[in-house]
DNA sequence: AAAAACTTCAACCGCGGTTAA
DNA sequence: GTTAACCGCGGTTGAAGTTTT
């Protein structure tokens, strides 16, 4: 049998992309919605393949996203659900919507690894550190070979754990859920935004293909980016009608993810696309309130049924 | 000022899961 | 039921950028 090459190797342009060829990509898509990868090569005469297409839509492309910049809160939610979920950074980014499982693989590679392990070494363990340290840096692997019995025992105790630790995290900072809320974009003053040096070059793009006022969340949109400029220019959220459909359509997307898997369906849906418009993460809030609830009150069934609408339970066990 | 070392991140590769024929 | 193809994910690479010497 042998799986065939995806795509053709002969005249498959690879390497990073020019601009034109993300208009033509964009163009594409705005008329077609994202999806049917294989067909946008031939379609768009992009000398692609269709994976790499694909790539740079969810990657770079595609609406709504937030690219550098992670701030405290984020950082600490993504150790805390690398502590949880291990490697699954498709699962883990669809708590964090605007983010990319790329950008998030790779801030957890080149900064949060980095930042754990001089936090072990420093023998600083606060808590925070141990857990993710333990359960986050080694622990994924060990729980994936893990028999399936002790896997589910160890991954409760590393619920308990993160979400003591994310508890802990939480009540350092008391006015940042709040700021969480709010567009958390607007840089604190002395941080750089750090956008890949094209993001400019694709705002531009997305600004000429965007459609003014095709919906109604369109003045929405335009009206939260231009307040926030300077810093969410790349953010034109879900001002097209084909930015939902993506996310909803594109089931791997982060967004998509997120909201697909909510069983109120409509009702998380539009929450997560108002909140995206609002620049909130609005995944944020509701992995929040699950990691808070059992300090509310709720016991170990509340946990595990809470942990279904805000991902597919497949993706824990 | 130049070279070396280090860091970052966009993109590629290969595999597994899923689906359509 | 089998096969072929697509899609998405996670690991890895390497070019570009930045910092240090």
């Amino acid at each position: 049998m042998g799986r065939p090459p995806c795509c053709d190797k002969v005249g498959v342009k690879k390497g990073p992309w020019t601009p034109e060829e993300d208009l033509m990509l964009v163009s594409y898509i705005q008329e077609h919605g994202p999806g049917n990868w294989r067909a946008v090569p031939t379609n768009t005469g992009l000398m692609r393949c269709s994976k790499s297409c694909r790539l740079r839509w969810t990657n770079y492309l595609r609406p709504g996203i937030k690219r550098g910049n992670f701030n405290d809160q984020e950082e600490k939610l993504i150790v805390h659900l690398q502590a949880l979920l291990g490697n699954r950074w498709a699962a883990i980014a669809s708590y964090l919507p605007e983010r990319t499982d790329n950008d998030i693989k790779n801030y957890w590679n080149t900064h949060l690894k980095k930042k754990l392990k001089k936090m072990q070494d420093a023998g600083g363990n606060d808590g925070r550190s141990e857990g993710a340290g333990a359960a986050g840096v080694g622990g994924g692997v060990a729980k994936a070979a893990a028999p399936k019995g002790q896997w589910e025992r160890r991954l409760q105790t590393d619920i308990h754990t993160a979400r003591q630790a994310l508890r802990d995290a939480l009540s350092l900072e008391p006015s940042q859920p709040a700021a969480l809320a709010a567009p958390a974009l607007p840089t604190p003053p002395g941080s750089v935004t750090t956008y890949a040096s094209s993001a400019d070059n694709i705002a531009r793009l997305l600004e000429g293909w965007m459609r003014p006022g095709s919906s109604s969340k369109g003045p929405e949109a335009s009206g939260s980016t231009s307040s926030t400029t300077a810093t969410t220019r790349q953010q034109p959220q879900c001002s097209w009608d084909g930015a939902a459909s993506a996310s909803a359509s594109h089931s791997g997307g982060a967004a998509g993810a997120a909201a697909a898997q909510t069983p109120e369906g409509s009702t998380e849906t539009s929450k997560l696309a108002g909140a995206g418009a609002g620049g909130a993460p609005p995944a944020f809030s509701m992995l929040e309130n699950w990691l808070l609830d059992d300090g509310m009150g709720h016991g170990e069934a509340g946990l595990m049924d809470d942990v279904v609408p805000l991902g597919d339970p497949s993706e824990f066990f």
